[in-house]
DNA sequence: CAATTTTTGATGTACGTAAATCAAAAATGT
DNA sequence: ACATTTTTGATTTACGTACATCAAAAATTG
């Protein structure tokens, strides 16, 4: 049977009261004591059953999660994932609630904080916009005693506790080593399209890609990026400008969201199957044109694990607990056709 | 605050022994009573707290994993998450034997799994070895009311409850177009490096990866496939001769374990940046060859994911519980030297 | 050595559920 | 209407920990 504070306090020939304090860092305890009840925790190999101090402590986490509202499918999958921690916050203790914002918006961001602040949570996850308002006000946050994670974006300098989110340059390299590779057999041009160059990820993304294909691939010619603002509408008209003017394309590697005009656009204009085509964020559309072909490799982050680091972050934090960094860093998937997981509800 | 199960008793106008009768199936009430306590549970959105019930159950769940011994790293790695999970044995309430036995012997595996029978366990994990007297001792556990559930490699036919491993045809097929692509700019042949055809893993693999030659690049011609035991020495002798044999070889897919051999080889000879090669499970020595680039893609099966799936399963089945399958797949990784994820300790 | 402070013990209640017992009430069959 | 069976209520104990209270013992101070 596992050992209990019972055994405890028998094998230190104490009290269960004065083995209560030792766990629990109360004061009153001489350290000669003290020494004697640690002694009996290690040779007993006593753990605390967490589930049962949880039980008594009634300890509850209120959360707030802080997202970008509008028809970004990555986005939208990232928030049925909050939900999804939502259903099982009665197991895991945790009181989360759901606050959208307007994308892109720094000013509205801030205020979304401090209201955030004024309910008094224990922590707060943000997909952050890089802006220092924002960076101020999360200061405010954490000097109140708030823990704070980054989702998605980062917002370096700001003194968040944590990111929960990919390495952007790492998946811009990878990109770039696919692309290279994918491309090998051709001659022809590169272009990149990215949804906007003020969003740190993209840029991260852009920077390395870049590398890679000057280091590795300098024969390649990469065409001047094509900002597409993550509208379907603006991208299908800049692609089919992009193909119309570059008959010699033989990649694009798309670093944002909005792949939908990206998709439509080949398809359209019979490009589908001759370019090689490399995006971000495995959604129901990315999924589908990596099926017909349209898409050759899909980079992805998987919003659940995102969203369900940063609540055991903001947990560790809210309790002053060390977090183990390296556990907690989001991998860069890679699909191809032929490893795409199955559908979920 | 959260309901318990006395709002609920009181909601319906019932006892607590009458909501725990429904709550925990016991007989004994009407129909109609049942019928008024789920409407309770439904308008109050009562879920039942599972630490507290577990407390008072005092349930646990003692399992045995069956592995392979041997120097194979990545086993060695399963093994090391497996002791991940038994120091988390207290706060899951699993109580977990390791029975290490030696590779590929299903006689000695048969004894083993009778061996665990004894002990009476509430569930087993095995990886096990394909053979129809592995598959009958898993029947005789199954027909005594434990849970079984094949670890890595499968057991078609046994009636074992699930599988915590990855599809290795879908695996086979990643391979092929990752192969296909990646030496898309030259010609010559590829070779397969198996460990043995007697392993369903690696049938499954060559069968997926053979189906993805054939059906996208039937231009390239594959070399019958050469069977390396895992051994690192046979490996590095048979890759020596290969490479000598077949001066236009343009890629290696090793579909086995002992890649230090194939390593080895390519680098003494000089071929290790020539032919693209294509290797499986991240271990600290493919590791470093993707980084040193002898290796160009490593497929992978997250060996933590697996142990905990297969405790997560084994839990449920021990409980009568449904699993969602698709919640429990294992995902194939693809890993470039650009994406690698950080060293563990 | 007495007075004071610090340390320790003993005990009880709480958390939310499980499980058992025994008595009471209601439904069923004849 | 009676006996019988089934259903329900009331109550208690337990799980392992947290936390509070009050008394007792030990250590420290003057």
């Amino acid at each position: 049977m596992r050992p209990t504070v019972h055994d405890v306090a028998a094998k230190a020939g104490v009290s269960l009261a004065t083995v209560d304090r030792v766990l629990n860092n109360r004061p009153g305890v001489r350290s000669v004591t003290r020494d004697r009840v640690e002694r009996a925790i290690a040779t007993l190999g006593y753990v605390r059953d967490v589930a049962a101090a949880n039980l008594a402590k009634g300890r509850n986490y209120p959360f707030v999660f802080i997202l970008p509202e509008g028809d970004n499918s990555f986005m939208r999958g990232l928030e049925g994932e909050v939900r999804a921690a939502m259903a099982r916050s009665a197991s895991e203790r945790t009181q989360i609630t759901l606050l959208p914002v307007p994308a892109f918006d720094a000013q509205v961001l801030v205020q979304a904080l401090s209201e955030a602040h004024e309910s008094r949570p224990a922590g707060v996850a943000v997909v952050a916009v890089d802006a220092p308002e924002v960076a101020e006000a999360v200061k405010r946050l954490r000097d109140d005693g708030i823990a704070v994670v980054t989702l998605v974006s980062d917002l370096p300098g700001s003194g968040r506790d944590h990111f929960a989110g990919v390495d952007n340059i790492a998946a811009g390299r990878t990109a770039g080593t696919l692309m290279g590779r994918f491309t090998g057999g051709r001659d022809g041009s590169v272009a990149v399209l990215a949804g906007s160059m003020l969003v740190r990820d993209h840029r991260d993304r852009l920077e390395g890609f870049s590398a890679v294909m000057a280091e590795e691939f300098p024969a390649r010619r990469l065409l001047p990026v094509i900002e597409g603002q993550d509208d379907p509408v603006l991208v299908e008209k800049l692609v089919r400008a992009l193909v119309e003017r570059e008959p010699d394309l033989a990649g694009i590697y798309s670093l944002g969201a909005g792949n939908r005009g990206l998709v439509a656009a080949l398809e359209k204009t019979g490009n589908s199957k001759t370019i090689c085509t490399i995006a971000h964020e495995l959604t129901p559309h990315s999924r589908a044109a990596l099926r017909s072909g349209t898409i050759d490799a899909v980079l992805n982050q998987d919003a659940g694990h995102e969203v369900r680091s940063a609540i055991r972050v903001l947990k560790a934090k809210a309790d002053g607990l060390a977090v183990i960094e390296a556990q907690e860093r989001i991998r860069i998937d890679i699909f191809l056709k032929d490893n795409l997981p199955i559908e979920q509800a």
